[in-house]
DNA sequence: TATGAATGAGCGTTCATTCAT
DNA sequence: AATGAATGAACGCTCATTCAT
């Protein structure tokens, strides 16, 4: 991160900085419309527009539409991806890894609600490359492993590690859904309430 | 009258079933489609040739495409209220209640696929008249009613039911999803099996 | 006339008469619809609501909707033909001819408020058939024949017979015009009023 | 700033013209197709053909055809007011005024063809907004004026000032057509024969 | 590099006409 | 003879994409 920022200053000129901010802002900005709008419902000159740039300048940076829905989504799973694995504690019980993974999508939730609802926006198949579910079948592959691990050493009930996994990652949107249908925040006691919920399910 | 409406079980094939037959052709194709496109991803004559009508003869049945979507979720919803609501068993322990709204939820799932697919689809608000969503609501109040019942009686944990709700529905999501991504069918196995999962967010 | 009724009430039993009546019902309507919304801007469906017959009705009575546009203006052409030309006295002045003709027009306009003001719409030519202007050029023709003896026995001026009665049409329009837009009816004193000044046009 | 506008005209051709000329364009071929086929009976794609510009830039210059019709009819008015107000003789007597305003109206029709005759199609009422209608009524008001201050010094007959003025207008429409269903021109002996004869309805 | 005016295929919808009843 | 449900071509209009500037 550090190291990002001085690469940043470092050649924050002109050329090759101006570019991917607009690059950025348009991502964001085709984010927050394609979640209050839907993928279909988004007209691209709404974007160019949310985005401050011209209707032309989109096909700059991404070949057409499909192209940038598929540039957001990854961003999005990327974003995710970090908070679950990268900083995960390393060979800790499953309790307190359940914890990382449950405050981690929480947080995530919370820092990125744009983000969270994409991702759980149904219909992507209908034009997302097969290449884009990559990071989210990683993450999928991940909490697998970790699932057989803990039902290895009996910490996780025996079922089928999927099943388990789309139970918490389906409780978890459900979470999304009450606290975004009311204006309300997530708070640190829903998310604690939620987990202890939510970990019963997993517990052996 | 008698005699009407014995003649009309007798003509039954023609003359009564089939203008509203049409009607219903519509309206199968039409969720169908909108689960399958999503709403703004499918166009009207998509919806005719799948129903095997004309373009103009869906504006006969419906005064336009948003009229058209707002009958079809709440078909699918007073198919789901029924199921839920006015099959249950009347005064049972909590444990026997909450195995009738999830077998309820699943085997709704089961038989209509696609209605409980459209019934979960985000971006319902962007086209569906707040009167729709009254029998929705409706099956949440008596869930929540439920849940209160059983926490007085010290069989459901203490914690907002509506918290307790969206877990249990995004559960049940996030079965449907497991299910819907690989072709698989919902077993009674994998019913039973998240049903014992889900009641263990419930208890107390 | 009286010819005429006692033939309707002889065969008054159904076949014959029957069908004329829709017939009638049918021009009606169309004639109102027509001039309050245009020809294109008139729906068929409209015009069978209106005559409170079926749609598929009028198609029995007129081949198409330029044919019965054709009807429509036929009959009142033919009406405004009887009252200007059956009834004129025969060798009067042409002051007394002026008058006849004038208040005609403004009678029709009176009684018939629908077909005066269908007759002056523009766009005709547009849907209908030659024929159906003969009437509107006998008419014209009579008119012309008696602007020419006038101006022979030197009581209109000279000048051109047909610009002298665009110029009496147009007048006769004019105030067709006046009273339409405002609710207002059109007075006998109104009439007279426009007589005198229309006929200082003509006179020698 | 005094720069630029030097730079503009010197640019004329290109930057600043083509905007507007697209604009004038679709405005031309609106009302030349507005007056030969009817609101009604003109589809938008015909307009942009005929301007020779695509189906959707129509609506980067008029926000649905409702706008477009009422533009086209603002800037008939406009000219039509413009010839017969702003150019028109102070104090000078009736008769005088009066030549004015014919052969401004002549003119106009004989210049503006199609503005003249669509100023004067029927059904306006239908799709134009009544502040379209604002310069029609000030070129009413200021002939009423004129009328009533000719009746006070005695030049033209008393009789209600707007029924004077339909008859004018009425005769006015009464030449437009004469010449137009013929494929004639419209000569200055006519006009003037005209003007004669319709100064004699006006004539104390 | 960035723009936004321009495009035309395709949308939701209407309506003249047909035809089974 | 009369109906009105059904049709599909054609309407007014939108929007993903291009390209001259």
């Amino acid at each position: 991160m550090n190291n990002h920022s001085v690469l940043k200053s470092y050649i924050a000129t002109d050329e090759i900085v101006k570019a991917p901010a607009k690059r950025t802002a348009i991502l964001d900005a085709a984010l927050k419309l394609f979640v209050e709008r839907t993928y279909d419902g988004t007209a691209m000159p709404l974007v160019a527009d949310a985005a401050g740039v011209g209707a032309g300048t989109i096909y700059r940076y991404f070949e057409n539409k499909e192209a940038l829905v598929n540039a957001v989504y990854r961003r999005c799973q990327a974003d995710l991806a970090h908070r679950l694995i990268d900083s995960a504690p390393q060979g800790a019980p499953a309790r307190e890894l359940f914890r990382h993974w449950w405050w981690g999508l929480c947080n995530f939730a919370r820092e990125e609600p744009e983000a969270s609802c994409f991702l759980e926006m149904h219909h992507h198949e209908l034009y997302l490359e097969p290449e884009s579910f990559a990071e989210r079948d990683r993450i999928r592959q991940v909490a697998g492993q970790l699932i057989l691990g803990a039902q290895a050493s009996g910490e996780v009930r025996h079922a089928p590690p999927d099943i388990l996994g789309f139970l918490v990652t389906g409780a978890y949107v459900g979470i999304l859904k009450a606290v975004g249908e009311r204006g309300e925040v997530l708070t640190d006691e829903t998310i604690a309430l939620a987990e202890e919920c939510v970990w019963k399910m997993l517990e052996a």
